[in-house]
DNA sequence: ACCAATCTGGTAGTGGCTACCACTCAGGTA
DNA sequence: TACCTGAGTGGTAGCCACTACCAGATTGGT
């Protein structure tokens, strides 16, 4: 993790993983996954495998990377505490969804929709991928289960917690159907919806969406 | 999967199978999964490594192994599909956790229940086994929805099977919380219980429990 | 006694991943 | 300019999961 101490580094440090990871999308999609070696990446990223290495932990990395965890996180830890559980978790989900494929500020976003569409076919068609993105989404649990205040607050009541991980997966788990039917559908349907419509279904129309929001 | 033919043939896979796993298991948890390798296991056995890969597919099988899916979906389809989708799918998933971990008949099953509680911490310890065993509860999400009648019935109502997929993922999520609740507790409290108090958390308290049961 | 299917074991190889070490190149200091 | 540090990069060797491909052994039924 040797990054902040200079911009300059950390910037040439983004790129090239931003390299990398378009090269090994691009790759993985045309020619398969595990029919794709990291040394095929990196020869067409103009590397070395072991530079590879350096900036992705494993190869299934090059496809999951995510930081949209603290988005969520943020989200709730600014909600109204006042409101049940799965409504703060579901509004949160449903903004960040909406900041993340929304045109970014001018362009938009087509791309990076593209590219976010490309990762998303992969985690659902390749096996390993599709079970280290829901492991993913055990860990987005625990950030929000801490962003509650229900995790390790001063007083770590263990009821509370348990209440509030139920709720937090159960959320996740209908924000995943949601994505997968946006996958299938290309993207076409708003993704905020689809969450929408998916956190209705599983708990009720009344749930979600009504209340005040943070 | 050649067995079916000689009953004698299938008891023998059946035994070799429950050794490996045993040993399996054992190692893994005195010296922890990723410094045991499938030598090891092998070795401790009495097999070659060769006979291993035969029986279990990948290392991770040798902890996973799981046939309980297919309770869950005969109670699913013998629920009534006029409660809501919740309900039906957690009544399932309690009444199979019952007759999972309650004694068998007359013997206690505290042997049995000690060998799922050893394969579940591993599970959750190990970042690989944990990540497969969410993937895991994935296909269990489709064998539910199938038994629901939403899957590929006669009128594959894309709609409906969103709504079932959501509400069988979110079902499967708070299980899963109440799973990890239960190794936690080393299984002290009964599983059936917590599952239902982890559906009640997510889904509220009127939802799970009440109604005609199937 | 025979046949066929199955179970088992061995060898060799691929590919992900990890040490350990060496080189290059930017940036700051004297 | 000369020097030093530290990050980025590359190479070699090796472990281990896993997969062909092939060969012997054992079992069940005839």
């Amino acid at each position: 993790m040797p990054d902040q101490h200079s911009p300059l580094r950390a910037q040439r440090r983004a790129e090239t993983q931003r390299t990398l990871q378009a090269h090994a999308v691009r790759l993985f999609t045309e020619r398969g996954y595990d029919a794709t070696t990291v040394t095929d990446v990196a020869e067409a990223a103009g590397m070395s495998p072991m530079t590879v290495y350096r900036h992705f932990p494993t190869k299934e990395d090059l496809v999951l990377v995510d930081h949209n965890g603290r988005l969520v996180a943020e989200r709730i830890a600014a909600s109204s505490a006042a409101q049940p559980l799965v409504r703060r978790i579901g509004n949160a989900l449903i903004d960040s969804a909406a900041t993340l494929t929304g045109s970014g500020r001018g362009d938009d976003g087509t791309a990076s929709r593209q590219f976010l569409l490309a990762r998303l076919r992969l985690m659902i068609s390749t096996p390993a991928l599709r079970a280290r993105h829901l492991d993913n989404h055990y860990a987005l649990q625990q950030a929000i289960v801490d962003a509650l205040g229900a995790g390790a607050g001063d007083a770590a009541d263990p009821e509370t917690a348990f209440r509030a991980q139920a709720a937090a997966g159960a959320c996740l788990a209908a924000m995943h159907t949601a994505l997968m039917r946006w996958a299938e559908d290309d993207g076409r349907t708003e993704l905020p919806h689809l969450i929408a419509k998916a956190l209705a279904a599983a708990f009720g129309d009344d749930v979600v969406g009504a209340g005040p929001d943070a």
